[in-house]
DNA sequence: AAAACTCTCAACCGCCGGTGC
DNA sequence: GGCACCGGCGGTTGAGAGTTT
């Protein structure tokens, strides 16, 4: 099969250049797949256009480049995207945005080109159903107090049934194994870097989670420092907006050591995620008595339903936001 | 069963900054 | 300083798989 003339937008633009070395593209067959790790596991990487020549591939050295980094890599992890992970998304897009390979660098094995996607099929995809902006101040809102708690639960919920099944290890704080009412504890200074969150490696940026002297979590200033997607220098918080307060989460088999960072709580109970930093016309203490949005069961992809929705929406229209 | 629709993600594009001549 | 080349990045596309009607 021509490769080259598989996808008709490529086919349209073909330099000068891909034409007079007759280069290929679209997908990559398992026989180029293998020339370059072949290649690079005998020479190692270097300069891509030469590498591409070198091995005898007729690709250039970005397709090459792209083809190694993102998918033959053998660090590379593939497969779903765990809720740590989630997490991890969401606490550092709201820092500096649109910066995927800053992003990657804190999710081993995680591609700038899947946190990519991630943000555009997941998170647009809940902006979206919800009729708004994934940039607006409600969105952001509703993924910081309803979205990134609800992720917490779920990890500290698979965590505390780890933890039945090993009592050997224990909470920091209180908890209830499989429910979902474990009190959170505030650890406004801790700083463990490169915490093994995630297979071991998922290393924190240093000043991730760090306590601002003042919480921040108010109607005013909430949401508006970040999360642009043209930042400025001066639009990327130094401190990120959700990462406010340390909360112990044991996240894999060793809870006594891991903690995950999550923003906006100050020694509340899980069972308030909404709590009572949200007074911007959003009343989600109502929404959680309404109760939808808590019930169990739901998929990393169903963290809003349709009550979710629904009630998101009468907020905005009732309160004219 | 099949058409229509939605979702996922690999791959490409253009732009920009760094580097060497 | 100017130019060419290269690598890296974020944005975008579209094929194919999956789901719904």
């Amino acid at each position: 099969m021509d490769v080259k003339a598989a996808r008709g937008r490529s086919s349209n633009v073909q330099s000068s250049e891909d034409e007079t070395m007759d280069l290929r593209r679209g997908p990559w067959t398992v026989d180029e797949d293998f020339t370059l790790i072949n290649y690079i596991t005998n020479h190692g990487e270097g300069r891509w256009n030469s590498l591409a020549r070198a091995a005898g591939l007729k690709r250039t050295g970005k397709s090459c480049r792209l083809r190694w980094l993102n998918y033959l890599r053998p660090d590379v992890r593939r497969g779903n995207i765990t809720l740590e992970e989630q997490l991890m998304i969401l606490e550092l897009h709201s820092r500096w945005g649109n910066r995927w390979s800053k992003i990657a660098q804190y999710l081993p094995g995680r591609t700038d080109n899947e946190i990519k996607n991630y943000w555009r099929t997941r998170v647009q995809k809940h902006a979206k159903q919800l009729k708004c902006d994934v940039n607006s101040k409600q969105f952001k809102d509703a993924m910081r107090y309803l979205w990134m708690p609800r992720l917490v639960e779920r990890i500290q919920a698979a965590a505390a049934a780890t933890a039945t099944t090993a009592p050997a290890t224990t909470m920091n704080g209180t908890s209830s194994a499989g429910s979902t009412t474990s009190t959170i504890t505030t650890n406004t200074h801790h700083h463990d870097h490169n915490l093994d969150v995630h297979k071991g490696q998922m290393a924190l940026p240093p000043d991730f989670g760090v306590a601002k002297t003042t919480p921040s979590c108010t109607p005013e200033n909430s949401s508006t420092a970040a999360s642009s997607d043209s930042y400025g220098t001066d639009q990327i918080s130094q401190v990120s907006e959700f990462t406010d307060y340390y909360v112990n989460i044991p996240v894999n088999n060793n809870p006594s050591q891991d903690y995950f960072p999550i923003a906006g709580f100050q020694g509340q109970s899980l069972t308030s995620p909404a709590g009572n930093y949200f007074n911007t016309g959003l009343d989600l203490q109502a929404m959680e008595q309404n109760n939808q949005w808590l019930e169990g069961g739901d998929t990393s992809d169903n963290l809003w339903n349709v009550e979710d929705t629904w009630f998101f929406q009468q907020q905005l229209h009732n309160t004219g936001i």
